[in-house]
DNA sequence: CGACGTATTGACTCGGCTCAAAACCTGTGG
DNA sequence: CCACAGGTTTTGAGCCGAGTCAATACGTCG
């Protein structure tokens, strides 16, 4: 008795993956229908390039599942890590509506599964569909508020506070106490996000265990109370926990 | 249709500053009938705040002329530059795709006049006209990448990197070898602009001048040889010079 | 078990911050 | 014209956080 295979039946897992992203909320489905017709959805191995910075940007992309890192490379071959992103992301959509040119390259950091969607339907469905125009906008609107928190953390914020302020996303919204979590991907690569150096942050979250009542576990981080975290993390920064970005 | 009495400005005035704005370029008259009539100009003094972080963003707004900046306060009384703007720039329009709350606050830094705009408005208008909503959005995505590279500059440039990209941007386009200009506003500020202290611009500056042929006096600066700035600084970014970006 | 990639630790350097003082401007009133 | 007050900019000394380089521990997979 064969069992399913789920790889296949592809117009309704892509109508799925498609449709609940927020970029495509209540939009009519004469508008959406191009969007899936034109969808490809592609699997591709750990370290694969998607695109890299300076490319034209022909597609856009969401996420199924895996992870994949934004970077730019500097001049003198340095690595900037611009974000880090999993299932539901979107990404490579900014450029459309900017120079037509990616600021920044996208590489798979494990075997990922991902859908492009070509910018030109994007960008005539923008031009035509108040909805998606309004959702696009919002999309655009909420990441420029990420990226001033990003800026300031960067000012305001040192390493170990940083890491504060990353565990206190990963925390569910509501809890209070102690939370246990795992950390999401690679230390190495936390730290890059974060734009710190590895053994900083080793050492960061080692000052973490000392003031803030944190325990480590390999990947497994336990705050023992949230509240003191909070406390030793927020007061560089202009919100007021819980942060209401991501 | 209702032709209302504006007591200080004329109606013309505002129209060119409004019209000329990147924002409304290609727009339809009668899209843009409904903002010159709404249209509130303004004229205050240094120091007068416009709007805090938090406050309703039921505004959006235009600079005629002078100086403002936006700026967060963190929780422990520290303040974070987040721009500094002048004559056509926009400010506000962001919040009011996202959450409809200012994330910065601003504040003139000298006798500023500046043009003041209903939100509601600038949705409805988003929402019904196409070239609209381009516009905007491309106001967006170019603001996504500027905050880009801002992010990048403060993770891999170092101070006087940093002051050195700063006055490359302030280089007319096309020229070629010596240029000379004057800071467009304190040193101080600047300083903040590019998230560092005072006396380490001014430090930096130093370096600047010992490393990179830059002659400095009072506010005038000027830059022996571009090229040579642009070795100087522009190794640790993503961006070749002449960066497109503001 | 060995081997490789990831993570931690140690010793050192250096850039930027802090605090404090001096130098420089610029406008004001005598 | 000078003296003074206020703000801005520079300079100095010392400190601390984060980067570097190098060595060691840890884990996981063969």
């Amino acid at each position: 008795m064969p069992h399913t295979i789920k790889k296949q039946r592809p117009f309704m897992d892509l109508s799925r993956y498609i449709s609940k992203n927020h970029l495509f909320s209540g939009v009519s489905s004469d508008v959406l229908a191009p969007f899936l017709e034109a969808a490809q959805i592609r699997r591709e191995e750990k370290g694969k390039f998607i695109f890299i910075q300076g490319d034209k940007a022909e597609w856009f992309y969401l996420i199924i599942d895996g992870w994949i890192k934004l970077f730019r490379d500097t001049i003198d071959g340095n690595e900037a890590v611009v974000d880090v992103l999993t299932a539901g992301h979107l990404f490579g959509e900014s450029a459309i509506f900017d120079n037509g040119i990616y600021g920044y390259g996208a590489q798979l950091l494990e075997p990922t599964q991902y859908i492009m969607l070509p910018s030109s339907l994007l960008k005539t469905a923008v031009a035509s569909d108040q909805k998606m125009a309004m959702n696009m906008l919002q999309v655009m609107a909420q990441h420029r508020r990420q990226q001033s928190m990003e800026i300031e953390h960067l000012n305001m914020q040192n390493a170990p506070q940083r890491i504060g302020c990353f565990l206190l996303r990963l925390c569910p919204v509501d809890v209070k106490g102690s939370v246990t979590l795992h950390l999401p991907y690679d230390k190495t690569l936390i730290a890059a996000r974060l734009g710190m150096k590895p053994e900083t942050f080793s050492r960061a979250l080692a000052t973490l265990k000392k003031d803030a009542n944190i325990r480590v576990q390999g990947a497994m981080v336990i705050i023992g109370n949230i509240q003191e975290l909070v406390d030793y993390t927020c007061n560089h920064c202009s919100n007021k926990f819980p942060c209401d970005d991501l």
